[in-house]
DNA sequence: CGGCAGGCGGTTA
DNA sequence: TAACCGCCTGCC
């Protein structure tokens, strides 16, 4: 499916399509990787640092597409390892074509995060992330994830005289108590955590490494049962850390666009969920992805238009 | 400087 | 089971 070239800890996917680090990085999945420049983003992936930088290529006239090199500089350099993570077995443009087909709003989405693909990320690291995300926004949820790292994180190396830290781990976490948490910022959130912890831990962990093969639906059941995981929180773990792209997380953003580009009445979750299940199916996680960086593109590019776009309930389908 | 964030848990009818 | 409300903290 790819082409690979291999260096002493670098590793490049040649001729990828489908991908931008902006997107990949910037589209609300993930937390811990840093923008070093336009090409150029570094993080760390269980446990081993990386350098990921992608290079676009000179389009030829028949090629359409957007292809590049996607080079990761790190000491992991398994190419299936990355291959995983990054989703680079799965055809993004099938997909794109599939979801764009008959819904204008969703091509414009998808022509604004054409790069995007969903991490697969580590289900612990996931499901502390993204309790820690609730009711806050991305850059405090960015630093209470680092100091936790710090705090209890393994110090893994360094890259230009930044320290750098591992997520801690399921055991580490466990050990400790709301008000050591406190102390990294997490405000109310610290009890969730402390609480969440010693309850996965007290069942040994393992539903962190078999939730992939279980069914959606015990899945969900479990994850609701965690101190501080509700059903936002829960859609996001089985999304970015399960594989389970059928999943649709609603958070304020979404119901945004769902009202306002799909005039579906705003707190009416119930016809969000059915509405991506009917029109998006197997990949309303993907379609979710496009959707939310697009609506934060217009927020931010285009506020004129974003405030155009009035949240209007009287017409909205109420079913 | 206040209002308000990528929700959740608890309480109330 | 739907509708409210308080919550830590720090960004905008």
């Amino acid at each position: 499916m790819y082409e690979l070239k291999k260096d002493k800890n670098k590793i490049t996917f040649l001729d990828v399509s489908d991908f931008n680090v902006d997107h990949v990085f910037d589209c609300g999945q993930c937390f811990r990787w840093k923008k070093e420049n336009e090409n150029t983003y570094y993080g760390v992936v269980d446990g081993n640092f990386a350098r990921v930088s992608f290079f676009e290529k000179e389009k030829k006239d028949d090629d359409l597409e957007v292809r590049g090199d996607l080079q990761i500089e790190s000491y992991q350099t398994d190419e299936s390892f990355w291959a995983k993570y990054f989703d680079l077995d799965r055809d993004y443009g099938k997909i794109k074509k599939q979801l764009a087909k008959d819904d204008p709003t969703m091509a414009k989405a998808i022509e604004e995060g054409w790069g995007i693909r969903i991490l697969k990320q580590d289900v612990w690291e996931t499901l502390i992330s993204f309790i820690i995300s609730q009711n806050s926004n991305i850059p405090r949820i960015k630093n209470c994830i680092e100091t936790i790292c710090k705090e209890y994180g393994r110090e893994i190396g360094e890259y230009r005289g930044e320290k750098i830290y591992s997520f801690p781990t399921l055991q580490d976490m466990a050990k400790c108590k709301e008000a050591d948490l406190k102390l990294c910022r997490l405000g109310y959130r610290a009890k969730y955590i402390a609480e969440g912890s010693r309850q996965i831990n007290r069942d040994g962990g393992s539903i962190l490494d078999i939730a992939e093969s279980m069914s959606d639906n015990d899945v969900l059941k479990y994850l609701l049962n965690i101190s501080g995981v509700g059903p936002k929180v829960a859609s996001c773990i089985m999304l970015f850390s399960m594989s389970k792209l059928n999943i649709f997380p609603i958070d304020v953003w979404v119901k945004r666009v769902m009202n306002r580009l799909y005039s579906i009445d705003e707190d009416n979750i119930t016809a969000m969920k059915d509405y991506a299940e009917k029109h998006f199916g197997k990949y309303g996680g993907i379609a979710q992805q496009y959707l939310f960086y697009y609506i934060r593109q217009i927020s931010v590019n285009d506020p004129e238009l974003y405030k155009s776009l009035e949240i209007d309930n009287s017409t909205a389908s109420k079913k």
